[in-house]
DNA sequence: GCCAACGTTGGC
DNA sequence: GCCAACGTTGGC
């Protein structure tokens, strides 16, 4: 089992909407280092949702259904898409005041590389990640 | 709305 | 294959 944390701008695609579509195919993804983080996920995974822009907080947990496919917005193979669907709504968001402030989460290239927009997490990552939220 | 960071493109 | 120019992202 891995770990993700994938941004997405709120008014572009919101936590909100994900739970109201039950399903969402992750699309837009047009960078190699994000796309190569899509290839790697595995049915199962959890992943860490992201409101970049507006928010600026780690909203909820989604999980993948779907393990990366060609994106079915675009002719160009170089770029695929993975099926997230909500797994679990955070009781309390993570802000990413929060996520600096915290000493074992300065590696998460949320703080390191602000332009990222799917990364990996390590599990202790993930978990300090939820134990925040749990206030 | 500005600007820093960083990825991509294209000329040489 | 280097590097300058340019575009985009995202925090502030």
């Amino acid at each position: 089992m891995n770990y993700w944390l994938v941004k997405s701008e709120p008014f572009k695609y919101s936590w909100d909407q994900l739970e109201k579509d039950k399903q969402t195919f992750w699309d837009g993804v047009r960078n190699y280092q994000a796309r190569n983080n899509l290839k790697a996920m595995q049915q199962g995974d959890l992943v860490l949702f992201y409101h970049s822009n507006e928010g600026l907080e780690v909203v909820g947990i989604a999980q993948v259904v779907k393990e990366h496919y060609q994106d079915p917005t675009t002719e160009d193979a170089r770029w695929v898409v993975v099926d997230l669907a909500p797994y679990k709504k955070l009781k309390k968001s993570v802000t990413l005041e929060q996520i600096k402030a915290d000493d074992r989460l300065q590696q998460i290239a949320l703080v390191r590389q602000g332009r990222l927009s799917v990364m990996p997490l390590q599990k202790e990552e993930f978990d300090v990640i939820l134990e925040l939220s749990a206030g």
